[in-house]
DNA sequence: CTTCGTTGCTCAATCGATGAAGCAAGAATT
DNA sequence: AATTCTTGCTTCATCGATTGAGCAACGAAG
């Protein structure tokens, strides 16, 4: 039993292997091994011994074995939709981070914007008995809180709002329409007027988007101007479908606005791949605003706006009710940042 | 016991509870649900009536329990520097999706390239019984591949190579050799001259970046150039450690090469700002290549060259080696690709 | 009318860790 | 000397799912 251990084991060492080399029990190692060896008053130098055999042997806790048993997994389970960008990037980073903080075990799966996998992921995440799921960007949010309820499981939504369980997002409304502003003052800048923009990228269907698409408009309408519906291209997320409308939307007009709100980064990769294949503005270069953060949408010009959404800030609301176990509001928005030009 | 059922549980349901509710045995409702209730002569009219009390009752499989009773864990771990970029985003995404292909559970976690949290996750991953681990960019690898062995769970290297575990990479030197070749090329058509290139991002010890150094000299030196060892700036890949190198020797050599070999687009950023703010190259933008992809840098101008490594077939690479069980060679380098101009 | 085969289940051990309860031996108290 | 306390353990049930072994009931064959 113990000679695997000789060759180069096959099985792993337990605490019952354990408790034999040392000439103890099991209830000893495991009361040694995590730490209560002296509420159940093993000697300093029992635990000494069984420690120093554990290290030799590489033992390590079965968690599987222990969850069962325990009554709490402190797993904590994330949904994101994809890894494409900085924003779920520092999501699901600070989340980690923070889950860790806690002494949780964080388990994060990308689910690419499918809802059939949403589901099934959530499922899986039941499964393994986590404590808590946040559902981030999520396409149907009230379908997995509902599933996780139906286990007994906390969930929360994040980045995308759903109805059945608190979620902390983006003021989009407030952002956008700053955003707006920004964006229709720079036009005048650059330009000696303002003209109303296009609204480009994002699901129509979704609250983000319509939030903003408000926003967009409330800055316009502050300012006397008013938005064209086929000046709102709510075309989906995929930089192509970006490329697409904008191809649609020249060639049945003729001439572009001047200046564009774009929803998100990934959008902003089909505009501006547009922009450079179609000639459109070589003339003179668009005035841009997009609703995410970019590094080198940064450096790609002094023209483009952006806002950040403020990941810290949204984590930290997210564990506030995790750590307090409910929440007072069902909908906490978080102001995004705005990071000028330059 | 199932009066919670109805006042919204409190507990989850186990297939003792629906072995009562179906007046059967926990062990039917066993066979039932992991689905070899043929094998195990169940008739379906039980088979149905337990499927159907299972889906009311908004069953979910307790894995901790039935990973403990099987043999086989089906969790796979993969470890990550960051998620800050598209390399490591699409490594990610990728090995989520060929991992569910086989039916593999993915656990994946983000060491941010902190040695200690490295090794901590490993560990904390074996406790949960992966059968693999994917370490990916490790700092100290063969460590990691120990502390594996030592429970006999297998590893594998992705990014970095290591010494005690087959090693999936991409072929550095020949990629940098081409990247600086064609940078080099592009220097002499915009300024009617080649001139040696400035190295810059990467931490010198690694594995990948003394390799693309290796390719950075090769490449000079078959166009008979000398490379300055000033000229190396391995200071680690923070943009803002790009920055402060540059800065160094902006002061100390007064002027700085035309063009130069970016290691990574993280160091990219560093590099980009400094060359903003700066107002170095002012009179004529550098002429860059960049060892990795970005989307928004192709956009950037057109005179940065960049090497995309080639991540679905180096995933494709990682999961042979998985579903064989084993490698024949210690290391696979998979070539890059190179994305060209425009 | 016995024997065998088949169908359709149930029983009970098991995986590894945990912790309440218990117990033996020695020390301290009455 | 008898009792109680303390120390330092061990025993055993338990968590929920899985699975080999077994068993009752019934039909078919001999």
């Amino acid at each position: 039993m113990n000679q695997d251990k000789q060759t180069r084991q096959t099985k792993k060492t337990t605490i019952y292997d354990l408790a034999e080399l040392a000439g103890t029990s099991a209830s000893a190692v495991s009361a040694v091994l995590n730490g209560n060896w002296k509420k159940r008053r093993i000697s300093s130098q029992l635990a000494d011994r069984i420690t120093r055999l554990a290290e030799e042997q590489g033992y390590a806790l079965n968690m599987q074995a222990s969850l069962l048993r325990r009554e709490k997994s402190k797993i904590i389970g994330m949904i994101v939709p994809k890894y494409d960008n900085r924003y779920f990037g520092s999501i699901v980073e600070t989340f980690e981070t923070m889950a860790r903080e806690r002494g949780l075990f964080p388990i994060i799966t990308c689910t690419r914007r499918d809802p059939e996998l949403e589901i099934e992921a959530a499922r899986t995440m039941l499964s393994y008995q986590v404590e808590w799921l946040v559902a981030t960007g999520a396409t149907d949010p009230d379908r997995i809180s509902d599933i996780c309820a139906a286990s007994g499981v906390r969930s929360l939504n994040l980045d995308l709002p759903g109805s059945r369980a608190p979620s902390v997002i983006s003021d989009n409304f407030a952002g956008a329409r700053e955003l707006t502003r920004r964006v229709l003052t720079n036009c005048e800048r650059k330009l000696g007027r303002v003209e109303p923009l296009l609204f480009v990228g994002g699901r129509g269907g979704d609250h983000n988007t319509s939030e903003r698409v408000r926003g967009f408009r409330a800055a316009h309408a502050e300012m006397g101007l008013e938005v064209s519906e086929n000046h709102i291209l709510t075309c989906g997320y995929a930089p192509e479908k970006a490329e697409i409308a904008l191809e649609a939307l020249a060639e049945k007009e003729g001439s572009l606005t001047p200046g564009m709100f774009v929803n998100s980064t990934i959008s902003l990769e089909g505009v501006m791949r547009w922009i450079k294949r179609s000639r459109h503005y070589d003339a003179r270069p668009p005035v841009v605003g997009c609703f995410d953060w970019d590094p080198f949408v940064a450096l790609l010009g002094d023209d483009i706006e952006m806002v950040r959404q403020d990941v810290p800030s949204m984590l930290n609301a997210v564990f506030d009710i995790i750590d307090q176990g409910t929440s007072k509001q069902p909908l906490i928005e978080i102001p995004p940042l705005f990071m000028g030009r330059g």
